[in-house]
DNA sequence: GTGCCGTTTCCCACAATGTGGGAAGTTCCT
DNA sequence: AGGAACTTCCCACATTGTGGGAAACGGCAC
């Protein structure tokens, strides 16, 4: 255990109980062996967390499950602060994993919406987007949203002008449908230098409780040193990983 | 406050620092002066907070707010689950007021679908009628809920053939237009005896984070005694009040 | 620069507070 | 009944959280 400061123990406990209810109802004794606590303590806190409506009782009378006020604290902060809040822990992991920037955006009508980003270490690295909104088609960041829309919404969103944004940019409908089933198939794409010369970026989807795209996480580097061509499906792999472990933590199960 | 057992004193601190956050970010101090902790007290509290990820530094660097691992933890409990759960409290509450049962139900479909009652203490009651979906031009419960639907989503609803369950129930698609219109004024609706004969039923609507129904909360009871003539505006008033304050609860805004 | 706010962080002596062993009370099996 | 789970309760102990106050920031005004 490390301390930034302190740490007050039965919080700390009280927590851990609600962990581990999140992931799987149980009640007292159980509990007290998952986490190898004493029983009466266990009770104790249980009690607590009870009257504070952090967790209740199940109905079939034994054991607990995550209560009312856990649920509207979490709805006190804003639906897209939320999605940032639950991938912020894991983009900072990321970078340091693939030592470029990493970040995730929102889809936002026909375009997806950069709402946070980590930035690394290294002195040279792409400008910050946060808060910049790009046509789905040019970025890796749109393409898996677009991969995982109902087969019409996506009719509607090639049937438009597609503009270009530079000589790589892929514009044609019937190539960018191959595209997205390729996506589908592999959950992470990479695109270099289709949206900005000197970028390339890699992008993986992000599912919520729901089941339906909330949007997705990449990395982006410049083109000269990434993706280092020994690192590039190893990196896609870290991205993919990551993603499906954010979805999970917003609810995303299977 | 009641104590079932033993309340654990950090604890319950620890989370009217949640809530307090969630309704209103701020820093160590201005808490502390919210709460009437020692500053301390506080500052140790929200750094054994924020090590669990239950809390987080807003970017302006003064102030906390709700933090990821709430989210997650929120996230694990189904929708249609957190809704109950979120609404629970409230129903006993309203149960209490009105004398009858209460309940709670979501759309599915063309349907609303009970999932959730609380009874009174009368002998005399109607049925409990969780897990069974009615049309929603019958129920009350229904009813809300269409008065929030997109236009066209109406349209369909009335464009088929609409079931009728008792001599009472209004089935011609002008008259149900005209009373949603309603519905959307007062916020409230009364139906006497539409699904069912001997059973009259109040609701109002419920509305989740993204502003849209969620759901209806009735209460319901014997026609012979509900509603009593001269409480039939007041309780009217209490269900419409319950549900805007669910509704909060679930993070619904103005 | 210097001095003054309002913060947040740290320290430390004290005892109030949470702890956990174990016993008594449940409920549900066989 | 008997037993095996569980949950609730009790109580002596010292670990643990507490809060006063001092020190370290960081911003702003002069």
């Amino acid at each position: 255990m490390w301390d930034p400061m302190q740490s007050v123990q039965s919080i700390d406990r009280a927590f851990q109980l609600l962990g581990e209810i999140a992931d799987d109802p149980a009640g007292i004794s159980e509990l007290s062996r998952r986490l190898d606590l004493p029983t009466s303590t266990v009770a104790r806190l249980l009690s607590t967390l009870e009257g504070l409506g952090a967790v209740e009782r199940l109905d079939s009378g034994t054991g607990y499950r995550i209560g009312p006020s856990v649920v509207t604290m979490a709805a006190s902060i804003d639906p897209t602060q939320s999605l940032l809040a639950v991938a912020q822990p894991h983009l900072v992991e990321l970078v340091e994993m693939v030592a470029e920037a990493v970040g995730v955006s929102i889809p936002a009508g026909y375009d997806v919406h950069y709402i946070g980003q980590v930035d690394c270490a290294n002195p040279v690295q792409v400008r910050d987007w946060t808060g910049v909104s790009l046509p789905m088609h040019v970025v890796p960041s749109g393409m898996v949203v677009l991969a995982h829309w109902p087969d019409d919404a996506v009719d509607r969103y090639l049937d438009r002008k597609l503009d270009r944004y530079t000589a790589r940019s892929v514009i044609r409908p019937a190539l960018i449908r191959e595209r997205l089933q390729q996506v589908r198939e592999d959950g992470v794409v990479w695109m270099e230098e289709e949206f900005s010369e000197g970028i390339n970026s890699v992008a993986a989807p992000l599912f919520n409780a729901a089941g339906v795209v909330a949007g997705a996480l990449h990395s982006h580097g410049p083109s000269y040193r990434f993706p280092d061509d020994t690192l590039r499906d190893i990196i896609g792999e870290q991205v993919r990983s990551c993603a499906a472990t954010i979805s999970v933590a917003l609810g995303h199960t299977g």
